[in-house]
RNA sequence: GUGGUCGUAGCUCAGUUGGUUAGAGCGCCAGAUUGUGGCUCUGGAGGUCGCCGGUUCGAGUCCGGUCUUCCACCCCA
């Protein structure tokens, strides 16, 4: 009887205490931003009916749905197949979410008699997505996002980039802020001749800085580009400058064509908003921008990390007709989400957690015995009181052991309290850091570890 | 989904063209030291060599499959 090793799926982590001090630190920091700015907490299931998910993400996403077996008897009324894609469609009816905007867009409409628009809802949980593991890439992630729902305005792309910058710099990441919009690409599409393409041309387009002119433009012929839009596009990936000379380039190129306009114009406001906040991180216009979420309409974000390579670490964008697909058309939306798994790859690396975000205990009382122990009950009672936490070591084991438990869960100081001590209503107070011990009364002991 | 890669003690890794009983450092446990950790010394525990099968007199070593890790595509946080 073989017991077989215990295991977790692929892609999947187990999160040490350690481990989850520090997450919790990140996620802590952003969601203090986000109600900060007035966003409310949501959360949706795990599991959403198969077809709210499927055809919102592309074929690719499809692809990566995690689909959920129903239950009972799920071959009832199924025929056995080789076509596997389409049998699974009959006996799985859930699927685990992909992300957490189409969940929100959902839940919008379904409750949208209830929903004061505009709507600022906040979200972090768990998704799941089918691919195959790599570093920073995971098949479990939390998504941290913050959406405002039922308004045009471009202030809502000027707050959440304000959120970004304040986010990663309370964190203490450098990062780039990366901004697009669809409409230029739709533009850029239509101007040379490709308009039914922009998915192709984007998705190529986005490569640039990764792959470089060359590759992205023999993907672009593969696809099945025309070389002569091919050669339109060139001059339009090398412009460069400050985003207002970028944006007169643009213009002049994509004169008469409104949708191209309108998005340059809306980069234009948003830019032009940003001069009366000071971000801390830099904010840059990159016209080779596309991301691959295909419900994006307008502006498009992304987070880049300055020291470290690791792909994006927060994105988002405007999406005008993601409700649409729900029966409730008319309604635009704007949001960002912070890849919390990749923020704390990112954090560790670059040892960029404080020494503090700890839950130690300050004070641990060492157990000299039974009598002793019960005796030192009152004393932490009377420190927890106090507001310092305190922990009852719950063993009698030599004094030495009990050091060394304390030593290795980072607890700073060890409370002595043997015979002698209850003898003379005194407590001798260890500091582990360099051994030093006093002798303290009780209420001199709490004052002076309040101190610490 | 395609192609590749890795797996030996808790951790980091040795292990010769296949050859007898698979090693080291660190860590862990115990003692030296019954109220004092990090140093020192002594001793100890811990491995179905990822898993299943094959070749062979003999497999940690070779072959096939599978799982996992990491990587390049694809795509993405």
């Amino acid at each position: 009887m073989a017991i077989p090793k215990p295991s977790i799926p692929k892609g999947t982590r187990d999160f040490s205490p350690v481990e989850m001090v520090r997450r919790n630190y990140i996620f802590d920091t952003i969601k203090t931003a986000f109600s900060k700015y007035g966003y409310l907490p949501l959360e949706t299931p795990a599991m959403e009916n198969l077809d709210t998910l499927l055809g919102k993400y592309g074929d690719e996403g499809d692809r990566l749905l995690f689909k959920i077996l129903n239950s009972g008897d799920f071959m009832k009324g199924a025929e056995p197949t080789t076509n596997t894609n389409a049998l699974s469609l009959k006996i799985c009816e859930k699927g685990l979410r992909y992300d957490l905007t189409v969940p929100f867009a959902r839940y919008v409409v379904q409750h949208q008699n209830d929903i004061i628009f505009p709507f600022k809802r906040y979200q972090i949980q768990p998704v799941w997505r089918a691919d195959r593991p790599q570093k920073g890439r995971y098949r479990e992630f939390y998504q941290c996002d913050a959406d405002v729902i039922g308004s045009n305005s471009l202030l809502n792309e000027i707050e959440l980039i304000r959120i970004m910058d304040e986010v990663f710099s309370q964190l203490g990441i450098r990062i780039t802020i990366k901004i697009n919009n669809r409409k230029i690409l739709a533009g850029i599409s239509e101007y040379i001749g490709e308009a039914g393409r922009i998915t192709d041309i984007t998705v190529a387009i986005d490569k640039l800085d990764k792959m470089g002119e060359e590759k992205v433009f023999t993907e672009l012929r593969e696809k099945g580009i025309p070389m002569e839009a091919i050669s339109k596009i060139k001059p339009l990936l090398k412009i460069s400058g400050k985003a207002e000379e970028q944006f007169e380039v643009l213009t002049k190129t994509l004169a008469g064509i409104s949708t191209g306009l309108r998005g340059v114009e809306e980069m234009h406001k948003i830019f032009s908003g940003l001069k009366n906040i000071s971000t801390l991180n830099p904010v840059e216009f990159d016209v080779s921008l596309a991301r691959g979420l295909n419900y994006y309409t307008g502006a498009i974000f992304e987070v880049k990390a300055t020291d470290v390579e690791i792909g994006s670490i927060c994105g988002g964008g405007r999406y005008d007709n993601l409700t649409g697909i729900f029966g409730l058309p008319g309604i635009s939306g704007v949001g960002i989400s912070f890849g919390a798994d990749r923020i704390y790859d990112v954090m560790n690396q670059l040892k960029l957690f404080p020494a503090d975000v700890s839950a130690a205990s300050q004070v641990m009382i060492a157990n000299f015995g039974e009598k002793e122990a019960l005796f030192c009950l009152s004393l932490q009672a009377k420190l927890l009181e106090a507001g310092i936490r305190a922990e009852l070591y719950p063993d009698t084991v030599k004094l030495g052991k009990q050091i060394g438990y304390a030593v290795s869960r980072n607890i700073p100081f060890i409370a002595l309290i043997g015979e002698n001590e209850i003898k003379e209503e005194k407590i001798t107070l260890k500091r582990l850091s360099d051994g030093n011990q006093q002798s303290f009364a009780r209420q001199d002991l709490i004052e002076y570890l309040k101190n610490q």
